[in-house]
DNA sequence: ACGGGATGTGCCGGTCAGCGATATATGTAG
DNA sequence: CTACATATATCGCTGACCGGCACATCCCGT
């Protein structure tokens, strides 16, 4: 999965939203810094629909403009949350070997090559 | 970022390391769930060195096998960093987002859309 | 009245990372 | 001598992502 499948799924994670929300929620989520389009916004919620992470919680019309609004389903709940554990592994495993590598700052490195 | 090429710093955060040891690494990292595949590796290895994030440590023959050792540069240490950081910040919010909405069963949320 | 920005959905083509397959070569174990 | 592990490298396919475009309605300023 990636990143901007992960931002989708979390910012359906709360409550459900449609695809214009999503890409506020998505700004807001990642404090401005991705703005994602809506040629991978539509694309990725197809897919997501398609592999059941999702599904469409409503279709209205609201002041003239329709509207769907996607929600996460207790797959895509699932998937989101071993998502999420994969990667923070993942990031402590890195901070932790940076963090290694800084503290001891040669012998063992060296070592490792005999 | 992608995952595969973040294992792969990852796998580099803590000592140089060749190509093939590289694949080993990371599969110890994922608990073997993940298996990079040369295609993967080598292309990203190729990508990292334009970018700078990583460098050819060491070119030796080893018992008549070649073998070219990596290692991090600072560039690639800050954005390794950078991204596990960020990684993190994105894994917890969903994690925050999805213990809300299974908390908080119902209510509020037909309200975000009266 | 008109234009532009916000709201809202949707499609199309290009790019590039990842992947499977394949190739080459040597050392080691059976 | 045949596999398998070690080790590097290339090629073509796929698919996610992205920029750009299109269309429609509503609201606000001028």
């Amino acid at each position: 999965m990636q990143e901007p499948t992960l931002l989708l799924l979390t910012a359906l994670a709360d409550a459900p939203r449609h695809g214009y929300a999503l890409i506020q929620e998505i700004s807001a989520i990642s404090d401005g810094r991705v703005k994602m389009r809506t040629g991978t916004l539509y694309g990725a919620l197809d897919r997501l629909l398609g592999q059941g992470l999702i599904e469409v919680a409503a279709e209205e019309v609201v002041d003239g403009r329709a509207r769907r609004t996607y929600a996460l389903t207790d797959t895509g709940r699932g998937a989101l949350a071993a998502e999420a554990e994969r990667l923070r592994a993942v990031a402590t495993e890195a901070e932790r070997r940076l963090s290694v590598s800084v503290t001891a700052v040669t012998p063992r490195v060296r070592g490792a090559f005999a």
